[in-house]
DNA sequence: TATAGCTGTAATTAAAAAGATTACAACAAG
DNA sequence: CTTGTTGTAATCTTTTTAATTACAGCTATA
C-alpha cells in the first residue's frame, strides 16, 4: 500500500502548468498528455490545487494558471492538497484492525505503537516540506 | 495505499512471544488470537521473523522464542524482515506509471522527483530506527 | 511406532482500494 | 448558438492485499 499516484500527478500537474502556461492553453486534455492518465483525473486533480489556492482554473473556456509564488509550495502542500494521505484513516501505515481486547498485548498495541508510527510519519512529512517548487522548476531547467 | 499490516502484525507478534513465552507455548493459533488474523498469516511472518534472526520456531512441536536481545531489534529491523515496502517497486510513493516521454516535464519529471521522495521515506525509516522492542515491552508494561 | 498437534507452503478465493472510463449538465467565448 | 471545456457523478476494471483452504512433513510423547 502506497501513498496516492494523486501526488506525483498533481505535482507533475504544476509544472506543465507553470513551464507551458505561458505558450498554451494548459487544458485538462493536455495536461492528461504528458502524465499520460485520464482527463477526468486531470480535473480533479485541478480542482484540490484550486481549493488548495494555488491555481486558477476557468470554466468553459478552459486553461488553468498558477496564481501562488512557486517558493511557497511546498512538496508538501501538494501532498495535503490532493489529500494523499487520509488521515481519518490512521496514516501511511495500515494498522491490523481487530486487535483482541481480551489479550494484554491486543488491548494495548495501539497505545504503544501508534505514537511512533505518527512520528516517522511525520518525519517524512517534513521532509516534503523542505522541497518547493520553485526548486523542482530549477531543477528540471538543468535536465531539459 | 499503506504500508502493508504485515508490519505491525510482526510487532504484535514479537510482543506477545516475549510477553507470553515463559507461561504458553506461543503457537501459531495463541499469536492469531491475540492479534486476530488467521494462523497462516502468522506463520508466514514467523517465518519471515525467523529469517531476520530475530527468532527461533520449532516445526512440529509447535511454539516460537526470540533468540535476539530486544535492545537490538528496532522497529525498523521488523519493518524490514517483513519487507513492509517492496523497494523494487519504489518506495511508499505510487509514482503514476507512464509520463510522456515526448513532453519535456514527462521526460524528466522522475529525475527531478525521485530523490526528494526517498529522501521522504528514509526520514521515515531512520524514525523507526529510533524505536527499539525494549522501550515497546517498557511501554506496554506501563498500560498493564 | 502410532498419533496428535504443529509448522511450512502452495493455491485459491474474497475483499478492498485505487484508478480509468463513460456520460452529461453547466458554462464561457467567439 | 456552436464549440470546447470544466465539474461531477456513476460505474467499471484493475491491482493489491489479506483470508482461507488444504495438505505434506516434522516432532514430541505415549
Amino acid at each position: 500500500m502506497k501513498i496516492t499516484s494523486r501526488f506525483t500527478v498533481a505535482v507533475h500537474t504544476l509544472l506543465v502548468i507553470y513551464i507551458f502556461g505561458k505558450e498554451c492553453k494548459t487544458t485538462s486534455d493536455f495536461i492528461a498528455a504528458s502524465v499520460q492518465v485520464n482527463p477526468v483525473v486531470i480535473r480533479r486533480t485541478l480542482l484540490s490545487l484550486k481549493a488548495a489556492g494555488m491555481i486558477d482554473v476557468k470554466a468553459g473556456s478552459g486553461g488553468a494558471s498558477i496564481i501562488k509564488d512557486l517558493k511557497d509550495i511546498t512538496l508538501y502542500d501538494v501532498y495535503k492538497a490532493v489529500d494523499a494521505v487520509e488521515n481519518s484513516n490512521g496514516g501511511i501505515f495500515h494498522f491490523h484492525e481487530n486487535p483482541n481486547p481480551h489479550c494484554p498485548v491486543g488491548r494495548n498495541i495501539h497505545s504503544v505503537l501508534d505514537s511512533h508510527l505518527a512520528d516517522a510519519q511525520t518525519a517524512m512529512e517534513n521532509e516534503l516540506k523542505k522541497i518547493t517548487l520553485y526548486q523542482l522548476v530549477a531543477e528540471l531547467n538543468e535536465n531539459l
